[in-house]
DNA sequence: ATTCATCTGTGAACTTGCGTACAATTTCTC
DNA sequence: GAGAAATTGTACGCAAGTTCACAGATGAAT
């Protein structure tokens, strides 16, 4: 890994990039430079898949903007997703622990601008700082205890409930409230919400209108509009 | 938290557990010493509920034997079983990323021996020294790759197939080889196995009525028997 | 040894939601 | 803007597995 001597400022930039990163933050100026010599930078386009379940787990990634989306994928092109993954966030971090090979896809789902750091590295840097060290197990905690959750709710719950439940996510991240709703203001297909709580397209499809008929739901123009927020959290 | 001023030597006794924690094992003298009166010791009978989902998540358990079972449970009484935890092994540690209210139950499986640390002072543990920092991030992190890989086989697998690979890994933790199978040393119920599969009692007893019938496992005795270890493989 | 609690076996009725199939629509690409 | 690709709507049969109900077996406790 080295950075690219045909362009000028590349380390100012890769520098300014991981100061970004609020996981970084702590890091006195020092380390932080000598990390710029250990990283790459990447710009990954659209669908581009960054690793597959099997490959080697050497690398870890910092994004710096653009959207990955983690998911568990079978053979038969079934999909579940893990969690979308955002700027300011990394992902592949799990490999840090023992470089065993991904368990999982990570695939790009808007351009992104990642850089890269390897195993080792990494580990060392953890190794040599406490408050990055937790840190980073706060990280890795948060999303083991949204996984548990998520064991329970796709075992104990039925589709109506689930998918109730996934609106109320989405409007609460990506909401805007407006009188008579709170519209979403993501564009998100049928398929990926089936995948985010573990059905099918068709049954997505078939809920949606259901929840529609009841004046749940509404849906204005391209936009998903949450009618009655109160009639989706008692569906929970 | 204090010893106890009415018995004697329960401070040596105290240090003596928490060498036998291998997570600890890395601790200098001096640090270790210091924790001895940090900690409580406890007895927990078998059934014992530790805590309950809702309860404060300000505590951390090292085990000193005996065996802890922590679950997702509904108010209907549906349980999910997370994972067993044994002797040297850790549980209740997520509360040391933010003290938020604990998320599932543990219960006494086996009547136990714990160490107890409260969040502040594992917090503080944590951040003195990276490396054990380092290992609970881990401990952790395992446990959530557990979790993800359970997520993608409760999904897409069927119920034999969720049951054979459950037998599979109880082979091989708790299976001693045999001329003409392996046998599990552990009793458990169908009960026990459809929590952790995400079933029913009533679909474990048919189905393992089923493996009986094609010959894979035998019921010997009060003990299971594993008879065809690569039929159970195919069926995953 | 007897009693009580827990665990296991089994069958029948019922439900959910998946799979399949196809048409209509929207969005992307050139 | 035309054609291709992706997305959505809907219907229906079917299969897996849950729920309910009860009988028998096992094990623990006094």
């Amino acid at each position: 890994m080295q950075t690219r001597p045909d362009e000028d400022g590349d380390e100012t930039r890769v520098l300014w990039y991981l100061r970004k990163i609020p996981f970084l933050a702590g890091l006195d100026p020092e380390r932080l430079q000598d990390l710029v010599s250990k990283v790459e930078l990447q710009e990954l386009p659209q669908r581009q898949v960054v690793y597959l379940p099997g490959d080697p787990g050497d690398r870890v990634f910092f994004i710096n903007g653009g959207r990955i989306k983690c998911s568990k994928v079978t053979r038969d092109g079934k999909e579940l997703t893990l969690g979308y993954r955002g700027p300011g966030q990394l992902f592949g971090e799990l490999a840090v622990i023992d470089g065993a090979p991904r368990g999982e896809m990570a695939e790009v789902m808007k351009s992104a601008i990642v850089t890269v750091l390897g195993r080792d590295d990494f580990r060392d840097l953890l190794r040599s700082d406490a408050h990055l060290a937790f840190e980073f197990a706060c990280v890795v905690g948060n999303r083991r205890r949204y996984a548990e959750t998520r064991l329970e709710h796709l075992i104990f719950r039925d589709v109506p409930a689930k998918l109730a439940a996934l609106l109320l996510d989405l409007g609460r991240e990506y909401g805007a409230e407006e009188d008579g709703g709170v519209r979403l203001g993501v564009k998100i297909t049928h398929q990926e919400m089936a995948n985010l709580i573990g059905s099918t397209r068709e049954t997505i499809s078939l809920t949606l209108s259901q929840f529609k008929k009841r004046g749940l739901v509404d849906l204005d123009g391209r936009a998903l509009v949450l009618r009655d927020v109160d009639g989706l959290q008692a569906l929970v």
